[in-house]
DNA sequence: CGGTGTGATGTTAGCGCAAACATATTGCTT
DNA sequence: AAGCAATATGTTTGCGCTAACATCACACCG
């Protein structure tokens, strides 16, 4: 046995298991025992590997390793954006639960567009992960066969409006849109307006905007104005929106956003032009982000539950990964968003 | 030869090569080949055989054809965090230019905390990626000692102050500390103050602090209060620590924000007491987000560069990952991030 | 009409590791 | 002192795929 300590020189051949087992003298057996603790291994000879591997800088060979004993600790996360504040703060839910797990995350964004998930989800699935968690319940029909054939626990995630493929967690977004629709309603607003994303791509904003229209009409209340943009800065967006909007109709009384951003935007225009809020201008948006904190009124928003929606399907996932075989499935986690009406969701 | 069109059966063992190779009459090798658009294959057997594997709903197992091919061809990004809009933007940059290689990213997130880094780096480099893109100059020893041996190609992104591993892409922090100082002692500010993230752990925010400072002091100004922010919302934070230290110190007649989103907290603040910005105080932030361009006003801020970053960092690994054999190395590329003044950093 | 290229396909071997089984080595029992 | 657990280590095999080479069928040449 001969270890030295140097650093070890341009390695022009990767290392193997098979240098490490030369350097320490032991089987590559032994010294893939070792490194991932399994089996009886006398203290001596653990030291001796590990003190080796050490110093020669191995690192195991994962690829090998998964093909051998058919097992791959990666789960699929697929998501639309990182760009929005919302998926970031599902992924640290996520990791949060993998980090105590052998599991390990890795994200693939789609951009919104379904064929983009296509592609994201073979390159995927063609890892061999032990599961998928995946934005939405909206999929191409090649997309949904190759997450029933891959026979391995996919949980959908943010919606449960639709049907699922394996297990979902989420929220109502229809059912999100309804509660506001009413808590507005409620605070005696009547000349509605909605402003928000081109919604072909965005489900979930659909489904908020179905809700919310469902119940006013159910008032005989009527969406006075509306409008949706695409691309840019969020926060220019909302202002620039609310503007054109006020404009067009001075007797707007509330004004709906589909999200935080755009709605912060439109509370910051209304402060400056001294709108009176919400005595005058009601405003909501939907989220609930940190950000909003930060402004100087709060606007009301709905949390989106967004770090517990990732910490339950990584529960999932993890728990069937454990109890191997294809045991359970199908589980459905419905969370309840609330309304948190800030300071712009009151008539005064 | 038999394909039936049907949705497979519940597959109990995953699928191989074989399969499609029974399922369409010829040899597993035949198969492979067409399925990598490699090789001569016949235009008859090609169509037999992707209708085949189509209709079994195969997808390739790429662990296994990795370890066959020695090739894998995943990019490793490692970056401090995804919930600050700034890495974000740099993913974006490498996906834009990897979408035209057959590279993939992987991001792994570190938290700003270096055993988090060792360990991702450690896993990210189990997978025997093509390449590394990792925020930052500043590693553990045993980070740089893995990276060293990885035998690939190393991009360290976003710094240029310090030692290179491989290759470098960003921009001089502390260069860009002087620059903001010196834009502001010409604006005719003196009483100036900092507003920053506990920096231990973010070097970046470090450099640019020292780089300000020492402009400051050839011209005899000295940080006339300075303040730092661990976690919380970072606009709510820019907020109180601006009431805080304006409090302290009334003189202040500058203050300059270690990113965007305090400086954006602080704005707004200003804004609200009716504080005369830029005429009694000028505000200043980093990275040019796009955020600011919804704010009231347009925050003084410096582009970090950070898309043009990612694609230069992306178009480094895939050149060499081409060009095969270890060619090049050593790549250092600095831009050089200009000062957008906006509406808060010029003496009326 | 045998030689010789040219596509199209098949065969063999092995990537680096871990599961399963086989074999030492030790201490302990009776 | 033989017998038998335990513990510690080694050997064999194969995961699913691809590189490299081997083979085959055919067309075209002088």
């Amino acid at each position: 046995m001969r270890v030295t300590d140097q650093a070890p020189s341009p390695p022009r051949r990767p290392l193997t298991l098979r240098d490490v087992s030369e350097a320490s003298g032991v089987s590559e057996m032994t010294v893939s025992r070792v490194l991932r603790n399994r089996g009886d291994v006398s203290e001596a000879t653990r030291e001796k590997v590990l003190h080796a591997a050490k110093s020669l800088g191995y690192v195991p060979n994962k690829i090998a390793g998964a093909l051998a004993s058919q097992r791959v600790n990666l789960v699929a996360v697929i998501i639309p954006s990182l760009s929005n504040m919302v998926f970031p703060e599902v992924m640290t839910g996520i990791s949060e639960v993998l980090d105590e797990t052998p599991l390990q995350p890795v994200v693939g964004v789609t951009n919104y567009r379904p064929e983009r998930e296509e592609k994201v989800l073979y390159e995927m699935l063609s890892w061999r992960p032990s599961g998928v968690i995946i934005a939405g319940l909206e999929h191409s029909e090649a997309s949904k066969a190759m997450l029933k054939a891959a026979g391995i626990p996919v949980v959908e995630i943010m919606d449960t409006d639709g049907q699922a493929i394996d297990a979902t967690v989420g929220i109502s977004h229809r059912r999100a849109g309804r509660k506001m629709a009413k808590a507005i309603l409620k605070a005696g607003y009547r000349n509605i307006g909605f402003l928000g994303t081109k919604m072909p791509l965005d489900h979930r904003a659909r489904k908020r905007f179905e809700g919310f229209t469902e119940v006013l009409a159910k008032e005989g209340v009527e969406i006075m104005d509306q409008e949706f943009y695409e691309g840019g800065s969020a926060l220019a967006k909302g202002r620039e929106m609310t503007a054109a909007m006020l404009t067009r109709n001075p007797e707007l009384d509330f004004l709906y956003y589909s999200n935080d951003m755009i709605g912060a935007g439109g509370l910051l225009y209304c402060l400056e032009k001294g709108i009176d809020v919400p005595g005058q201008l009601g405003l909501a948006g939907f989220n609930g982000v940190e950000l909003l904190d930060g402004l100087p009124r709060k606007l009301a928003t709905m949390d989106a539950c967004r770090s517990e929606i990732g910490r339950a399907a990584a529960r999932i996932i993890a728990t069937r990964a454990e109890t191997e075989e294809s045991s359970g499935g199908g589980e459905r986690i419905e969370l309840s968003p609330k309304i948190e009406p800030g300071d712009t969701l009151k008539r005064r």
